[in-house]
DNA sequence: CAATTACCGTTAATTTTTTAACAATATTTG
DNA sequence: CAAATATTGTTAAAAAATTAACGGTAATTG
């Protein structure tokens, strides 16, 4: 038997590590022990994770590689049609992140870059085009951005996230060192460097 | 009576982000139930939190900001003096987090950037040197660099972890979507967009 | 083809993490 | 200054997450 409650987002999280394994997996088998000794995660964990989804596809031989990845993003809602994001800050790594390659092969598209700089606005070059701060509002709904990166400098973070939040947006992707306050059913994902290297050093 | 038990890396993590509440708070006091309305945390979390910590200095009146910042900071071993970092692969993200804003104010410097390209070492400008990959061996311990940021294109991802394992990086900043393999006692945090993104979608 | 092996799915036990509760203590109020 | 209020430190209870255990099953081996 399955199970019926929520998948916790641990499992989730594990889950997406998961499917990023597959995708670079050479053999067209895997089995939990193999995966254990990548990701550091016990095999009864994986199983577990795995039994949670409902995925029983593996009895006493291991995994398909297709079928597993196949499943984990069917079973997370990995597989959506197509997800519009914004960049919000297109200082340098602002501006990184314009490249194509930040997204490629997902189903994330970066649809518009805002700045309060006017200037950053008019030099930089970009495949979709950047706007103002000023024009957050209309540019988000007319182009369904439910996504946003954030690369403010830390002390504008706060600020740019409320406009965001107000335009619409119901997830961040938090660049900066500042702590994000938003409203209930709004998500953030903390993804400060200097935050990670204190984490492993 | 304080707590015996190593601190959780769960404590660890949101002791991080409460360190960097603190530095953007504008008052001298705050209290648990501040702390918890920004982050979501509940107060009684935060306050064992503290406790495991061994700190108590706040018994009916709240926290002195800067006191508490200092002991967060004490107990958790994030005020060494120096420590040397280096970015492996300079492509437009690499090269965006050459920039000094990367680190300001925090006890990481960036000592170094690498890439296989030549030409990219050559062409780019930064307050520090860059080198040829092949260098790498001897630039990791002659500026006892101990922690990574990596930056490289999801199928180099491993290659380049261990050439920076075998030179002696102890930590790595993982931005790619690779999944990497480290021997026991590397350390690696995930900063990958597209998880990041998936995980708030 | 019987025995052995290598796995998984599932459950139960264990460990870790979070939450609730509340006595104790400063501070504020009337 | 007594009463009311706000807030912590600490413990115990509850919830969540991880691990171990093991029966069952497909594949492999001799």
């Amino acid at each position: 038997m399955s199970a019926i409650v929520a998948i916790p987002e641990v499992t989730r999280k594990r889950m997406l590590t998961l499917q990023n394994l597959l995708q670079g997996w050479q053999s067209e088998k895997i089995t939990s022990v193999q995966i254990s000794e990548i990701t550091g995660w016990k095999d009864s964990l994986i199983r577990h994770d795995l039994w949670l989804l409902g995925y029983n596809k593996g009895v006493s031989n291991g995994y398909q590689k297709d079928d597993l990845q196949a499943a984990i993003g069917q079973a997370l809602g990995f597989e959506s049609e197509q997800v519009n994001c914004c960049i919000a800050g297109l200082n340098r790594l602002g501006a990184a992140l314009l490249d194509e390659g930040t997204t490629e092969g997902s189903v994330f598209r970066i649809k518009a870059g805002f700045d309060s700089n006017v200037n950053r606005v008019e030099i930089l070059r970009s495949t979709f085009p950047l706007y103002p701060a000023t024009e957050m509002n209309w540019v988000i709904k007319q182009e369904k951005i439910t996504l946003a990166i954030l690369t403010v400098a830390d002390k504008d973070a706060q600020t740019m996230c409320d406009r965001l939040v107000k335009a619409g947006v119901t997830g961040i992707v938090n660049m900066t060192r500042a702590v994000l306050k938003v409203p209930d059913g709004v998500k953030v994902e903390n993804l400060s460097v200097v935050n990670a290297l204190k984490m492993i050093n």
